[in-house]
DNA sequence: TCGATGGATTTGTACCAACGAATGGATGAT
DNA sequence: ATCATCCATTCGTTGGTACAAATCCATCGA
């Protein structure tokens, strides 16, 4: 059943992800040991090991010690980015990522760090902020059941926003959309910029990432009526826990 | 200058990305040799490898026999879904694709291969296809200047388009979607599904992608006035080579 | 001058060996 | 019965060696 391919590990590779995709080592299953591996194939550790991280970069298996090589589980939550600037439900006075994530039955928490910084030039070019300009960064790490789930650093103006109350730590419930449009600069209109990429180290430890996940950047800047830059959100999601869905109408 | 982590060909690759995000290593910039490393830092060719490897992974690095390991340059070329669907500047009668692409001054070009599929559940029930129903794929591999860019995979109810060029082999000069308009099934809203992930064995291929590089997977389902589906879209997009951006007006 | 050839360099693949680290499960003590 | 401890298993890391494959570059020949 082996695929004639380049190099042995990658036969191997080839033949464990067939595996995997066609259901037969399903998510959960326990893929062979390496000593058995060895034997099946008739080829060295290390090899093994070479066909093993293949997958492993691929985001299908993890490995530990003991407990062997198993399929990952990945099934990814829904992400609305258009709601989290659509008014909430009635009543509802929570900001739109704790309500979509208790939407669906699961429990939404986070951790708050704000701090007065001098943006890097990527979010201050979004800002439109000269180099001497400060702005105010709310970096927030959310979790959901307690796992770690996406980051979210939003910057705004510190000259716009330094009497509110987004300057000042802690949560707020309203969300800072609705301080934003308190303080007399409602988003009016959006840019939201999409890319993918791998994890850096801070990245994949602050999210708790397995090998072979990558993330998606996802760099929302908002503009008041004036056009006005008023906030730039910077949300890194793991892959292969976030779809992102938009719906678009013609006019 | 190392940081103490956990094992040595961690210390190494974690030196080396140090020096990668810092410029100190721009893109184009070689790395030392794997036995310069080895001297360098007193270590086994296997543990220098390691290290090497992660950086692959992260898709910082290509490497080369002979050419050595260099830093990768990736600069993604942006791309705007919403306009796909808006009306094309008067007298351009090329495809979205085409269009955009040549405005930034480079020179577009694609295969295409028609088929008539019954197809897997996913693009089925998008497509609310039972199951005997079959539809058309209109297969494109895109190429800018040459060289992969993306593949889009397009399927649309056979019932639909059965009579139309649609169906039939070759390019559409005009795009699909206004084929489907002189139809009678104009697009009038769209839902678009984004997430990543590693590329699989074929997508790896059939773009060229190098190690350490995600895809983006894009998938838009098109509704016609009676809001009947009309038209899904499949986009393996190489996360190194796109952007995609949104840009929303709130009402 | 240009092209073919061949050697040297650098990464790619593969093998072996050894010990460390983590953990599941059995064993034993309370 | 419950909990702590220990052991065997399995993956993690590191060292070593050897040869293959690809390619740059210098040399040689037409």
């Amino acid at each position: 059943m082996k695929v004639a391919r380049s190099s042995l590990y990658q036969q191997v590779a080839s033949d464990l992800r067939r595996a995997i995709y066609s259901g037969d080592l399903g998510p959960g299953a326990q893929l062979p040991t390496e000593a058995h591996l060895q034997d099946k194939y008739g080829v060295s550790r290390n090899t093994v090991r070479l066909a093993l991280g293949e997958l492993v970069n691929e985001g299908l298996v993890t490995r530990a010690p003991r407990r062997g090589t198993v399929v990952r589980d990945r099934r990814p939550l829904l992400m609305y980015p258009q709601r989290e600037l659509a008014p909430q439900p009635r009543g509802e006075v929570r900001e739109a990522f704790a309500y979509a994530v208790s939407q669906e039955g699961r429990e939404p928490s986070q951790t708050i760090e704000v701090q007065i910084v001098s943006p890097v030039e990527e979010i201050a070019s979004r800002l439109e902020l000269g180099d001497a300009d400060l702005a105010v960064v709310r970096r927030r790490l959310r979790f959901v059941d307690g796992q770690p789930y996406n980051t979210n650093d939003s910057y705004f103006p510190l000259a716009l926003v330094q009497t509110s109350e987004i300057a000042r730590p802690g949560d707020i419930a309203r969300g800072a959309n609705r301080v934003l449009e308190e303080l007399g600069h409602k988003q009016v209109r959006v840019v939201d910029d999409i890319m993918a990429r791998m994890p850096n180290q801070e990245e994949a430890e602050r999210l708790q990432l397995e090998l072979g996940t990558p993330v998606v950047v996802y760099i929302r800047v908002g503009y008041d009526r004036a056009d006005t830059p008023v906030r730039v959100a910077v949300s890194v999601l793991p892959a292969d826990k976030h779809l992102i869905r938009y719906e678009l109408g013609l006019r």
